[in-house]
DNA sequence: AAATTAAATCGTAATATTGCAATATTATGG
DNA sequence: CCATAATATTGCAATATTACGATTTAATTT
C-alpha cells in the first residue's frame, strides 16, 4: 500500500489528478507565478527568488519541466526557464472543463 | 525535512497549492466527477462506485469536506455528499485567474 | 434491547514527497 | 588545462500520503 491505484481509475481521471499535483506545491506556484510575471524566460535567479535550497528548487523545477508546464534552455552557463505557452493552456483548459459549472439545484446538503 | 516549508510563500501561493492538492489525486478526482455528474445529494454508493475500501473512501471524503469542496448530510444510517456550490465556484475562479493567458512572445525557449 | 447497516476512526505498513548537504556535471573564462 | 560559476544529481532523513483491516460510532430496524 501506499502507492495510488492508478488502475482503478480512467486516463482522464489520472491526468487531471497528475496536474494538480504538479502544482500542488507553494514553491511550484511561485515559479510558475515568477515566470508568469517576468513574461520572459528567466535564466538563474530563480533559487534567490524562493529562499529553498539550490537543491531543492532544481528538484522542483525538474518536476515542472517533467509536467511539461515549463521549458528550460542552456544559455552560457545558466539555463533559462520559461513557461511552455501550448502545456498552460492544455491546463488552462483542462481545469476550465472540470470546473465547469455545478447546478447543485437538486441537492439536499 | 519532508515538511512543505509554507511560511516562506505568500498565503495565495499556499491556499492554491492546497486546493490543487485537495484535487490531485484520481478517486477525488473520481468522486468529484461523480457527485457533479449525479447533480444531486448521492448517499452510499460511492464506496461502490470507486473500487477502493470503504476506510480508503472515507478517507478521501473526509479530504474534500476538510478542502471545503464537498458538504455531507445524515440522511438516516447513510451520509450523503454533494458539491458546495460556493467553493466549487471559488476553486473554478482561482484556477481560472492563476491559469491566465500567458504572452511568451518574449520568450527564448 | 439486540441485530443490522453505513460511515468514521484507529493502527499500521508501504510508498511518495520534501528538503538539504555533498558531490557531479557542464559551460565559460583565464 | 585549471579555476570558476551555475545547475543537476545523489544520498539520506523527516514528514506526508495512500491504502486497508479492524474496530468504533451512530442511526435504523426488528
Amino acid at each position: 500500500m501506499g502507492a495510488t491505484k492508478s488502475d482503478l481509475f480512467t486516463k482522464q481521471q489520472n491526468d487531471i489528478a497528475n496536474m494538480a499535483k504538479a502544482i500542488a506545491h507553494p514553491a511550484r506556484i511561485a515559479i510558475l507565478q515568477y515566470l508568469v510575471k517576468k513574461n520572459a524566460c528567466v535564466c538563474g535567479d530563480l533559487v534567490d527568488e524562493l529562499g529553498l535550497a539550490q537543491a531543492t528548487t532544481s528538484q522542483h523545477l525538474k518536476e515542472l519541466k517533467n509536467a511539461g508546464i515549463i521549458k528550460g534552455a542552456i544559455e552560457g552557463v545558466s539555463v533559462c526557464y520559461c513557461i511552455n505557452a501550448k502545456v498552460w493552456k492544455q491546463y488552462k483548459e483542462l481545469f476550465s472543463a472540470f470546473f465547469k459549472d455545478v447546478d447543485n439545484s437538486n441537492s439536499c446538503c
